[in-house]
DNA sequence: CATGAATGAGTCTTCATTCAT
DNA sequence: CATGAATGAAGACTCATTCAT
């Protein structure tokens, strides 16, 4: 098996650099506090016509996705690092902490993350792909005792994105943002 | 203090029942999925003029809120309930239980419910109450050991709207409702 | 049976006043030659909000049919006139020439006048009227055997803009107008 | 002079190629009921560039008339033949009947058949052809005193589409086909 | 107080045409 | 010659909010 065959019939030099810019225009707005995502704004501050931004991305989920893309590859690195780990709960909790760093940095990676439903191949793809390496943490972890046996990767994703959503939803700082995590942690043992 | 300062000025009789009328229809449209709760539908739906709805809930927000009230005595009492029961541990599943019940039949109580700033200050004065309830129940919880003590009512507020959150990103049904909770209660209690 | 039920619930007399803008700002538009009938232009032109455009004709078609309306009543009472001419085939002659000149002002009445799916209730029952009316012209011109038996009136107002639009795909002066009609009336007899 | 006096420049063949994928392509979606003649659109059927497409046919008018041509020619021979035919009656029935049955199956070519402006100079010199054929038809007929004396091939021409129009815009079936050309042929004979 | 017509900024989306590759 | 990405003007439509009646 190749490591990754080309899923994507190579964009022209332009078209790419386009896409790029648009990607880059929308994680702008993203960290500037801006979740709506509107193809039009993109695609003005991109510099680009509104047009080229359809091309590339159909509608808001589509480049939400894309936007994702990355993130996720960088996930799963980390989940299979995780998983290699000596102590297979230390690495879940690193895995875990660093998810819920991406996912506190960038509200549509988040809303991906848990999604259940995926608009393009890649994005199913590649959170099966994320799944399976925390499927096989957790089943190390199973091996210590250090993690209860009812629940999957996909349960993981979704409790990560609730303790996400319950720092988001308040006003949270470091503490309280380990605080959260350590609760999670704590519920994903084994009940006494 | 008489039982009841109204801190709402006394309506019209009729006044009254068009309030009513609008409640019941914003009721009808979340029920019915549709949680966009736009005013000039509900004013339709209610058979009343958008100028009516806008005179007694100024927006989405508001309007919300007063549709929580209801749920929020109610939770209130069961919040009392638990804290006088015997096992206050067992009385903290009851009430958490019962919130998460709630918060999955309606999404704006649960949006309410986590929010860190209310619009009505009748809301403000509810979630108060209820905090006030649920920190007396952890208080008591404590003295067994039950609970970490680095948690507060707002934070158990939130993480169990986080739950509800985790549960409505999949296609949830009674067993991982249980199985989440369950997570959640564990993940209360003191680090081992 | 009275002359005819209000079936339009009554307009606040703002409304009708910005209803009539409207449609007059839509006929200068069409005498004008331009028969797209775009809402947003319409409503500049009547210095009245899209909004309000939108609320009085949800589209184009709505907004042609009701600019129709008036035109059907006037045809209706020609009709009528003219099914009660001593002589029908006169009576004929008479009703189509005026029908010929009106569509011929108003593409947006021909197009009306000649399909075969209303939108608005109101131009199918003023259709029906018109049609009513031409058939019983037809039945008192059969008696004279002035024209075939074959046809309905449907028949006749289809044909007629047949005729219509084979002027307008040329250039068309009132000669060729008198000349086609005349094939028309011509072909409307009884076969020889 | 190199031995090409082709008024068309002979194409090179991957070029002739492309324009008869082009042209194959609109047809079919013509066939399928879509007469807006994208050329995006028929460019991704035909499997060709939208440039492409342009190079070939400046606009949707031109590839309309390129697609009319054949029709055309095939026209231009029956009316040849029409001309030649002993009962010059007999054959303006049996060229009108067929120019029917080819204006109803496919809406560009009738458009093509009663514009009074061409794009395309071989559009127009077909249409001549045509209209030529169709005079010495025309003046034979007159000489048994089978059609009017004023009408010339062009109003033949339109009043057919006018015909056309009409059963277009009703629901029509073979009978009515019949009952609406009899109606033209009945109208082309001289007043009684 | 109630009404609901009016508003119009704002958003989404399409498509004819150009032009760099 | 062929390609198809890019363009962006243009049009359709929505909806939160105001205000005359």
């Amino acid at each position: 098996m190749t490591p990754k065959a080309e899923q994507v019939p190579v964009l022209r030099a332009d078209a790419a650099r386009n896409r790029a810019r648009v990607l880059q225009a929308a994680r702008e707005q993203l960290a500037a506090g801006d979740d709506s995502l509107q193809l039009n704004t993109i695609a003005r501050l991109a510099g680009v016509g509104v047009g080229t931004v359809y091309r590339h991305f159909p509608n808001r989920l589509a480049l939400m996705e894309a936007l994702s893309a990355e993130r996720f590859r960088e996930l799963v690195a980390e989940a299979r690092a995780a998983a290699d780990d000596e102590d297979a709960l230390a690495g879940l909790h690193r895995l875990l902490r660093f998810t819920l760093g991406r996912a506190l940095e960038d509200t549509g990676f988040a809303s991906v993350l848990e999604s259940a439903s995926d608009t393009e191949p890649e994005t199913a793809a590649l959170k099966a792909e994320l799944d399976r390496a925390v499927a096989q943490l957790l089943d190390r972890a199973l091996l210590t005792g250090a993690v209860r046996r009812d629940l999957g990767p996909g349960d993981v994703r979704r409790l990560l994105c609730g303790i996400e959503h319950a720092l988001r939803s308040g006003d949270y700082d470091e503490a309280r943002r380990e605080l959260y995590l350590d609760v999670l942690l704590e519920g994903l043992r084994p009940p006494r």
